[in-house]
DNA sequence: GTGAAAGCGCTAACAA
DNA sequence: TTGTTAGCGCTTTCAC
């Protein structure tokens, strides 16, 4: 069934089909049901290789993370796909791993693809904020299509950002803690990239400004894995600290574990600060102080960004910020 | 840059320069380098919706799934994605709720966008056991394109189903509550999906096998969120039991925090067996029993499946059970 | 081994 | 308001 057939039965001609289809006005209302009604009745469904070829265009967006296993990223990918249904546009997802070279290559078969912009998830994309060339490869894909960066920045033209203020959150989470009175805040963390980077930074500002001493002994990288983690802490016997500020539950969670195999009592002896909210900081006992980043706000922002991008609107701002929220639960004592 | 202008500067046809592309071994050496070059050059790469129009495939999987946030599903997809990018397929991506009509319209469309086949991730796709009809739009599915089910089975032509042996898991916990002398064994559940069914059907068979009554008030449904879960039983002052076996890990977490709350001990008071294995699952404290699915080897059985399948190869078999695995924990005495 | 040309199904500019 | 027709970029058959 293509349009020519259906062209034949309805009595008119391939390209008032292709009219009815489109939605054009100039059809009379009779005609119009009539194909209405041969398309409805043949069950047609217009062939979008054909569409496409003459559009340029399938109206498919590429969805790029680096794990959708990540909790965080599939809530992420969760949102940015319930909107772009809404709008009737498919997505197209890769999972791209962290390396680099797989990075770039997943963008180039997104493209090769046709897709008709591109969604990053997740702040490897953005690199390290001290080597422009790092993110050569986003300007040079957003001079193709426009590129869109979930909690992340880089800059460029045609590229979109929306990340939350990880420079806030670890710098009230900090101060908390000193609040608190105490004096070893460890900085947990699993990564270096862009929104890590932030959220050191934050927290080293908040110790300035305190007038405590930033050491190095006291950031902590390890693997964000519950039990990894906390082996990790437990083989740091030397290290002492009286508070934790994670970049990620899981790494807070590690922490839990460690107080338990130490026999230690949170918050007394060690206040506990997670991030992401996520179901595990709910699963614990005492239920961990976690940062909420309002994921959901970058997504919709994003797709509302997007729209406007792809609609032609000039003046589309090229960074968004979302405000971050501390939930409190019992793993702190502020 | 399209095949004329590759043709045009390397001196060839069109023809030839298509066989090129797709590796026809009908081109001497030497003009195949000369188009190679040229291509390299101008960083050519084919207009896949052309190409799609002619071969009426653009190697695309569509991947449906009730709720990408779920972390057994985004396990899936992960590991589904991994491999089909691997082969050189993308996938489109659907989250399509819990839904029927929102189910069958993500279908139609994923249709429409002409994807070479169908990978349904969750049972809810394969309805309830007792109505086939429910099944019904699967079947008309699969009359165009081979679909693949993972963690359902629905019965018919061109389906191919990947599951875990649900019913042996519950046996195998519900067995081993009764073998450490728990009376009255609570199953703890939040759907009514080909899943759900085969677990509660475990759970009884236990029951059945050691002369226990299958007591009705013992199946608890509820929500899928750890207070809500833990709410709902505390809620229920009037049911007695001394053990949970719980089709979800979240649940099995909620049943935790009940214990918690009335002051009980794990696993003395209280046994507790979750299902998933999921990271929660050693987030908790004492950590938690809990059923490994081997979900890896589903995906990957599947798309092997589904490779032969593409291939035309027939003779492909349509069930594929996979066995599950009880990882103990403490919270269960056996 | 290579080229010419006929589709594939649709959109849109132009005519009527 | 409706129809005719020229692409869109590729694959593939059929000659050479």
């Amino acid at each position: 069934m293509n349009i020519y057939d259906i062209a034949k039965l309805a009595g008119v001609s391939i390209a008032t089909v292709s009219r009815v289809v489109n939605g054009s006005d100039k059809v009379t209302e009779k005609t119009r049901q009539k194909v209405l009604s041969v398309m409805e009745e043949r069950d047609y469904t217009p062939n979008v290789f054909a569409r496409g070829l003459g559009l340029d265009s399938m109206k498919t967006i590429g969805i790029l993370c680096p794990n959708i296993a990540d909790v965080f990223m599939a809530n992420a990918i969760s949102i940015l796909e319930k909107n772009l249904h809404q709008c009737g546009y498919d997505c197209i997802l890769g999972c791209s791993g962290y390396a680099k070279e797989d990075r770039e290559q997943h963008i180039k078969l997104l493209l090769a693809k046709r897709i008709d912009a591109l969604i990053l998830v997740g702040s490897t994309y953005a690199g390290r904020s001290d080597d422009r060339e790092e993110t050569d490869y986003l300007r040079e894909t957003a001079a193709k299509i426009p590129v869109f960066m979930i909690n992340g920045y880089v800059d460029g033209d045609n590229i979109y950002c929306s990340y939350c203020d990880d420079f806030r959150a670890t710098y009230e989470v900090t101060n908390g803690f000193i609040r608190e009175g105490r004096k070893r805040i460890l900085f947990l963390c699993d990564s270096h990239s862009f929104s890590a980077k932030r959220k050191l930074a934050g927290y080293e500002a908040a110790l300035r400004d305190a007038g405590y001493p930033v050491c190095e002994e006291l950031k902590f990288f390890t693997r964000n894995d519950i039990h990894f983690a906390r082996d990790m802490l437990l083989a740091s016997e030397a290290l002492e600290f009286d508070s934790v500020v994670a970049t990620e539950d899981g790494l807070a969670i590690g922490a839990l574990k460690y107080v338990l195999a130490k026999g230690l009592s949170v918050p007394k002896d060690l206040g506990v600060a997670g991030y992401n909210n996520s179901q595990l900081s709910v699963g614990c006992e005492p239920e961990l102080t976690s940062v909420e980043n309002h994921l959901e706000q970058m997504c919709t922002d994003t797709i509302e960004c997007m729209l406007r991008v792809l609609q032609g609107e000039t003046e589309v701002a090229r960074k968004n910020e979302v405000r971050c929220e501390v939930i409190k639960r019992g793993t702190t004592g502020f």
